[in-house]
Parts: C-alpha cells; structure tokens; sequence
DNA sequence: GTGAAAGCGCTAACAT
DNA sequence: ATGTTAGCGCTTTCAC
C-alpha cells in the first residue's frame, strides 16, 4: 500500500510541496480556498503526516520520556496518569522506561535518550543511582528535565516533590502518641534523598520526644521480596523488637502484614505501623492501614506541566522550579485501636 | 552545543559518510582496522545516531505502542512490565497510550499512531468500545497488532488471552459449593468480549447447577467509583440481596468491601465475594479475597514475544497466533471461613 | 574496502 | 499567495 506523502498531495492538486506543506499548518499566507482544496484532498487520501520527517527537519519530536523505577507501584502508576493527562492535552507522546532499581539500566535508558529522539525527560532516580554523572551528560545535552519525588542531589534541575520531613517528623510523633516506644525505620535504600529527609524527619521526632536513636533501627530492604520477608521476620523476632514501625516504602507493607501474620503479631496490639502509601486498598486491609498518601497525580501532572512550560519557551532555566505538594497521613486501625475513627491529617 | 553527526566523524577522520556508516553498523565490507579508527572517535566525540534520521530512511522506528484502558489496575502495570521486559531486551522503545475506558480517546490514539511513528502496537480494548472500523484502518496500514487481554472480536488478529469461560465456571462453582444460592454477576461493559466469556461461564455454571439466571443478576458498573458503591449498595440492601458476588473487575472489589464495611455485612458469612484481580494484597485484604488471577506479567511478555517475532519476520501472518494462558483461582477467606486453608486452583 | 550520490518526507529560507 | 531550493542525518545502491 502506498503511503500518501505531501508530494503526493502536491501533484494531485497541481500544487507545489511546500504550498501544500503550509496549507496543513494553517499558514497564514495561504488563501482560504486554498487550505480548504487541500484539506479536503489530504482527508479524501487519508494523509497521515510521517512524525519522523517531521522532528528530523524541526528538530523536535513532540515526545518525552518518563523514567521510573516500576510501573507496578500505586505511585508511580497515579504519577503516570498525570502525566499523560499533559502530555495528551498537549499533544505530546509518551515514551517510558523502567530501571526496575537498577542503576546500570538507569545508565543505558539515560544514554539511549539523549540523542534527539526526546524533547525532555521526567524522571525519578533508581535507589541504586549513588552517581550522577550520566544525568550530568543529559544537562550538557541541554535536554529539560524534572525530577519528581527522587530528585537528583546537587543538580540544577526543576523538582517536584513532597514534604517528605514533615510526614516523616508527623507520622513518628503518631507513632509516639499511641506508645510506641521503639520505633524501627524501612528503608529501600541509603542513597535516596527523600530516605534522607523522611529519616531526618524521623531522627528528630524522636530527639524532640528524648527517645534514643539507634542506627540499627534502620532497616535497608532491597528490591527482592523474600529477602526483605527474611529481614522483617529477623526483625520482630529478635528479643526486643520494636513495638512501632515507620516504613518509608509502599511495598514493604504487604512484608510486613505477611510476616505479622505468619508469627501471629497483633497490629496495633503488638505492633504499630505507618507507611508512605497510595494504596487503594490500604482502608480494606486487616487491620485498616495508616499511611502517609502522596499525591501522586499532582505530582505527576505537575512534573509535566513544568516540563512543557520549559519545552514551549524553548528555554532551560528550569532550575528555580521547585515544588512541593503536601502530602497527608490518613489515620487508620494500624496505629490505633478499632473503634477509633479515622482521620485525615494535613501535613 | 554542536551535535555529533556522521558527517562530523567523517570529516575528522578523512573519510567517507558512508564508510563511518557501515563501519558503526558494523559491515562486513569494512576493514577491521577503520571500524576500530571509527568506533573510537565516535566514542571521542561521545557520537549518538539520530534515531528520526535513522527511521525516516529505514522506515522503521524501534518503536511499539500500547494502548491501554489504565495503568493503575494491577493487570495492566504487571503486563506492561512483561512488555517492557520483552522490548528492553529487542532493543524496542516503548509508547504508552491510556484511553481510560474512553472511545474517543481510543480512536484518536489510533489515528494518532498509523503514521509510521511505530511498528507494531500491543492494545486492550476500553470498555466503551462497540464498533471497531478505527482498528480495521490501522489493518489497511499492514501495522502489525497483537491483542491481549481484551481483544477486538470479528478481527483477524493475533491474540493473548487468558481462559476467561473456565475460569468463569470454576469460580461460579466454587460459590455454589460453598453454599450460594443467588449470585450476582458484576461487569464494567457489556461489549467486551471478555465479559462475555465470562458471564458464559457463570450462567453455564448456574445451569449445571440446576439455579436459575435472572438477567437482572448481572450489575453493569462503570469507570466511576462514587456510581459503582451506590449500585452495589442498592444491591445489597435490597429484599432478596444475593448471597454470593462474582466480579470481572479487578477495582470493584475496593467498591464491594467498602459498601460491606459500610452495611455491615459480613463476609463471607452473609455474602462471598470471588474476584477477578491481580491485587498484591489480595491476601491481607479483611478478609482475604479469593481471586481469580490471571498471568499478567506472562500475558504482557507472550504478546510482545508474538509481535517482535511478526516484526522480525516482516510478514503479518499474525492472524493464527491465538496465544491463551490459563489462569489460577486462589481461594481465600472471602469464600470460605476462616480457618480454612489457602487453596490454589489451576484452571 | 572505500566513496559518490541519491533520497526517505518534511519544512523553512528565499524568490517570484 | 504560490513556487523553488536546500537540507535535517541517515542508509543504501552503485561505482571504483
């Protein structure tokens, strides 16, 4: 099947290439009989423009690349929906990669981008990304980029994210308030600058309550599901295991309601346990989950209408784009006997 | 900055635009020695081919596009995962595209993309979607397409699906002998092929089992929550309220439990709930939900696998390719009290 | 084994 | 208001 070009168009309205070019883009010189004989053809033909000849000669590609680490994740699925609410509003397509926390991927799908195929990036780090050179590679190539939620240290880039401290700080005094004396910190990785905040939110929470800090009550889970059972079953069997945990992962809570289970640990009664999640079914769980929820799909959509704020003024002073969307901790029977209502705390 | 092209690397090396082309494509009609001269200098110069330049000469882009209904369904993100595994690995690019159960977004996603931007696409139908003549166009343009999950009936195209009649049956068995008596079908459309399979096997298994079918026994939700909670509260505060709930849709077992918690009704001693869900926290659910799940992440790579083979081939015999994954049925707490155990059922 | 030349389909100067 | 020309960066004959 022959693939209907505008030279095509051009002969068949005994038109020139570049009138007939104008006539599809609306051009203003023009005339309207024109634009209309040759609108009419290209429909009559189902001319379809071929993109890439396009972004070839205009040096843009009406694309961008969403760089995360799982898609099966509620955050990052809720941020993706943001995103592409933008990108499709703007006319824009959607490119994305997934490192799945691998920093060596993180590296390729970095350099497989930036050779034109995309006019900017939207992009949370690997927790194994502990070096930002190849990101330094993508400033030099002049190509926009925002981080959202793991943001990149030390770059001069727009970020979008969460008060991750004060939810961190927040969730840990509630913590304290139901009694939590040994509160136990999950992580999924050190490197991480929201784990940095949401730690130092916890570290002083607990300063602020004259409860010790102990490094070991920082536990570093890995994207590996039966280790991380492993490590949280290690945990609350040992002698005097925490009565409080914060995780800072969404994941890890399905670890540690499976391993509570299996060792017959009440929450609350036991345990106590708040955790940074867009879970749908966190209200539906046994018991109900607290967590710290973040909005997503602001986020997200945030994130993009930043980007193609810079991509439409084709400059790149992105850097003083920072913005923070509160999150909340939504109060459940995790962290608080049954009976007690639920509750929405602003943050 | 000034991009590195080929015509660059010639120039500094002294030789021809087309020599440094087959020596970095690695031709065979190159000597050894210049593609080493080549290589490095293209390392030099930290040297990326332009891939729209690259793909408007070869007409091929390296490119597929999934067209999906949502990412934030446990089915889907896991299947993307299997499809981004599939096309990191043939060296693909990945384009997402969400209609969100939207058939005008489905039909401008479809236009949008027969232009040559890709080379093959992965789709699941939305939920509205009754008529199929913006499919039958991207056939017209021999664009390669593999259906999965929710595939286009009356089409001659490749397909991977899961056993939705047998799994159908087996779950409406399952209630039946776990003591129901009227059991509600709940749907998102009535146009899907799928749900038709699957309500196939729910009411064969009603007549197997001498019940009756009322067509008022199949609730038609929407891609609204707020809507779904109230018709199934009206469900089941009605007089002869079912005693057994078999949903097609992951995101409604969010709606059956919180409109449960809300009446009060227990489950499963007063209503059992089977659903079709790939949530992970299915098990921790209160009580845990006896799930029908299917291979998601299996079904995303199958597809993919089916569609770089067509890609590679250049032919689209696609058409014989009808690829079906059986699911499992994992009975929990939500059909049978508590104390019994955990029971997988292969389909 | 290397080079010259053409062209993928489009757009943007620059005429007319 | 329309046409001519050149070229985006790459690959692919075809010649040497």
């Amino acid at each position: 099947m022959q693939t209907v070009t505008i030279k095509i168009l051009a002969e068949k309205l005994k038109l020139s290439r570049s009138t007939v070019s104008k006539a599809l883009s609306d051009s203003h010189e023009i005339s309207q009989d024109t634009k209309k004989r040759v609108l009419a053809m290209a429909a009559k033909l189902d001319y379809a423009p071929n993109p890439y000849a396009s972004s070839l000669r205009k040096k843009s590609s009406k694309t961008i690349a969403v760089v995360i680490p799982e898609v099966a994740d509620s955050f990052f699925a809720q941020a993706i929906n943001g995103i592409e609410a933008v990108a499709q509003d703007k006319g824009y397509h959607v490119l994305i990669y997934l490192t799945h926390e691998n920093f060596l991927r993180e590296k390729a799908i970095v350099k497989d981008i930036q050779n034109g195929r995309i006019d900017g990036v939207l992009m949370s780090l690997s927790s194994e990304t502990t070096s930002y050179a190849h990101l330094h590679a993508l400033f030099k190539k002049e190509l926009p980029i925002v981080f959202f939620d793991r943001v990149c240290p030390g770059i001069n880039a727009a970020t979008v994210t969460t008060n991750d401290y004060a939810a961190s700080y927040r969730a840990t005094q509630h913590l304290i308030d139901c009694g939590c004396k040994k509160i136990v910190f999950l992580a999924i990785s050190k490197s991480l600058l929201i784990t940095g905040e949401r730690l130092k939110g916890y570290q002083q929470a607990l300063a602020d309550n004259a409860l010790p800090f102990y490094p070991a009550d920082i536990l570093v889970c890995k994207n590996d599901t039966a280790y991380n059972n492993s490590l949280i079953t290690k945990l609350l069997t040992k002698p005097n295991r925490p009565d409080g945990l914060l995780s800072s992962v969404e994941k890890l809570a399905t670890s540690i309601y499976t391993v509570c289970n299996q060792l017959q640990i009440a929450i609350p009664g036991q345990l106590k346990v708040v955790c940074f999640s867009n879970l749908q079914t966190a209200p539906l769980l046994h018991p109900p989950l607290t967590t710290i929820t973040q909005p997503a799909f602001a986020m997200g959509k945030t994130a993009a209408t930043i980007l193609f704020k810079a991509l439409k003024k084709g400059t790149i002073d992105l850097p003083n784009n920072t913005v923070v969307i509160p999150s909340v901790m939504l109060v459940r029977n995790s962290t608080s006997a049954i009976g007690t209502p639920f509750m929405e705390v602003q943050l």
